[in-house]
DNA sequence: GGCCACCTTGTAAGCGCTTTCACAAAGCGC
DNA sequence: GCGCTTTGTGAAAGCGCTTACAAGGTGGCC
């Protein structure tokens, strides 16, 4: 079949550990047989095993990373960034992307295998007190991404401030009547959001009128973060008696924010004008429609979390490390900015 | 350490090769044996060991995917495909997302290693003949997506039809000066769209500018397959004078198209009108800024390639299959349809 | 009762590699 | 020349599982 180390090892005259030693780069092995060995391996073509090596070695270099593939902008950039890292080392990279939230946690059952990967980053997804039970269990390195649990590694960003700062926005640009976008209210990221929101209505002395804040609905499948729960949440707002209605929305996710700007512009609002709008992740399409939005730094929360992983499968008894990145208000169109030159 | 076979074997009084059938399914184990062996299993919280099945079986459950990042949004949907199909297999999924062009062939040579993946699936990436090479040499399944070689399996769409149609449609819209915006000139399907757009015009009998035809510059590591390239593309186009000027561009991707439209709308050309632009692929930003465009059923390639790899994974003899899908051209605001709700 | 078939289980030999241990040879200081 | 460490190598025991092959037990049938 295919060229093992004892066929090399046969041909250069010396015992499989020697081959191993060689290509492990064990420093005590003669040169003139380093070199016998690997001139032997080249025409062999030999490569090594992998599962094996895996099997003896204990260890797979390969990091998983489970997904809830449903924010597939923020999923794509979190993912170049654990790529980016994961070039820069010798681990492989197993993708889980759950197309529903009921898989979830069947994805995390066959990522947390034992012997399929050495270490796993959790992504965007709640971690309940059993799901954390069962990841401590399984003793494995694990990182998490755009959510949070203490005993975890986690890399987030500031989703109270972030909320709080929209609105301030919003404020400060003379509204009065601001909407709320929400997905489903399971969503922690937006629960944390709307809380900064209000935060920043009562500083101003103002509330919510509670027929501004419309969440998307509950399902079973999706957690609400897309287009047309967005689309649909605008129109509910658009029902509200003319007088009534926000000036202003933020939508707690680009996702959903592009879905509003659409049924904006459908019943004939100007945007800006007419209407501000305010999104949350700056996802790719957000600057191509001059979305206003709060950046979160996709690709670099993607790397952290991978280097974070990489150092606690090196030293797994650290303490847990929690990483909060600050959104950033990005200015577009939407809340009245010129249009920008593409950079 | 953790639960091994034979901890279970000892404890369920039987062998280590009656604990191997009983999870293995294997029919000559008697009931009252396979509910005491899983009963124990699951008091110890036994998994199997992923590599150490691997090594023993000859296989590794496991598919890689080989995809150049640089068309993200276009692997996004690919991979969601290919998520899918894996979904209801027993197979997991390494991806291999290479960053920059000259990264593939090292990605390649990662994901083709003995006992990491039963099979590849191999994205958008150009196969010349040392590649071809190496990848037969491998033995190992491999199916093509967006790309094509008579010794593989291959799934693509037709691109020579969907650059002519797109030029179609622009002429008959009554299009005289159409100009070509393309990523670099090695691009394979961008040669054959280009060749597509070429023959539509003699039909038409005309012929393009050549002034008109502008190629994204070559670069090591990107594929000019970027709204930068289109931005500068469009830019390019502006400079001429402007009896010369293209009244329609077709630009043979969507994220150039979506550079070119921020160049038009920058110089003040109100589109469709002032010009029309028709892109080629679909990618979901498209749909949210109105883009003419020719859809790639992208999901459905990747589920189709998928089905192929695992298809080809159990009669590795058969003949190669090729599946040419037929681009869909689907009107929107840029050349001149009403806004459409979302569905 | 003897023979055969079938069912169930165990024994043991791998799968391809790493790594510990042991040992011979070589180098060092005195 | 002696004991010492250092260097280079091989033998062999795993890593945790699968899977021939063999064997014991059961029942059916003549």
């Amino acid at each position: 079949m295919s060229i093992t180390i004892y066929d090399i090892a046969k041909r250069a005259r010396v015992s499989i550990a020697t081959v191993s030693r060689v290509f492990n780069e064990h420093p005590r092995v003669s040169s003139e047989t380093r070199q016998r060995v690997f001139r032997v391996a080249d025409e062999l073509g030999y490569e090594p095993h992998a599962s094996a090596q895996s099997l003896a070695r204990k260890n797979t270099q390969i990091v998983s990373a489970v997904v809830p593939m449903m924010t597939s902008f923020f999923f794509m950039e979190v993912l170049r960034g654990m790529q980016d890292r994961l070039d820069e080392s010798d681990y492989d990279l197993l993708v889980y992307a759950a197309r529903t939230l009921d898989r979830v946690d069947g994805q995390l059952a066959r990522a947390l295998q034992r012997g399929r990967s050495d270490g796993m980053l959790l992504a965007s997804t709640p971690i309940t007190p059993s799901r954390a039970r069962r990841l401590a269990n399984s003793r494995r390195p694990i990182v998490l991404v755009d959510s949070f649990h203490e005993d975890f590694d986690s890399v987030c960003i500031d989703n109270v401030r972030g909320g709080a700062e929209a609105v301030r926005h919003l404020l400060e640009r003379g509204h009065e009547r601001i909407g709320l976008i929400l997905p489903m209210v399971q969503s922690v990221p937006a629960q944390d959001r709307l809380r900064g929101a209000d935060e920043a209505m009562q500083e101003a002395g103002r509330t919510f009128d509670p027929r501004h804040i419309v969440h998307a609905e509950w399902d079973e499948e999706m957690d609400g973060y897309t287009r047309l729960a967005g689309y649909r949440a605008m129109k509910q707002l658009l029902d509200l008696p003319e007088a009534d209605r926000p000036t202003a929305v933020f939508a707690a996710a680009d996702v959903m924010a592009l879905g509003t700007l659409r049924a904006a512009r459908e019943a004939g609002l100007s945007i800006p004008g007419d209407l501000d709008l305010v999104g949350f992740d700056d996802i790719a399409p957000s600057a191509f429609v001059g979305l206003t939005t709060f950046r979160q730094p996709m690709v670099e929360m993607g790397k952290l979390a991978t280097e974070l992983l990489l150092r606690r499968m090196r030293d797994p008894d650290a303490e847990p490390s929690h990483t909060v990145f600050a959104p950033r208000l990005v200015v577009r169109e939407t809340t009245g900015a010129d249009a920008i030159a593409l950079a």
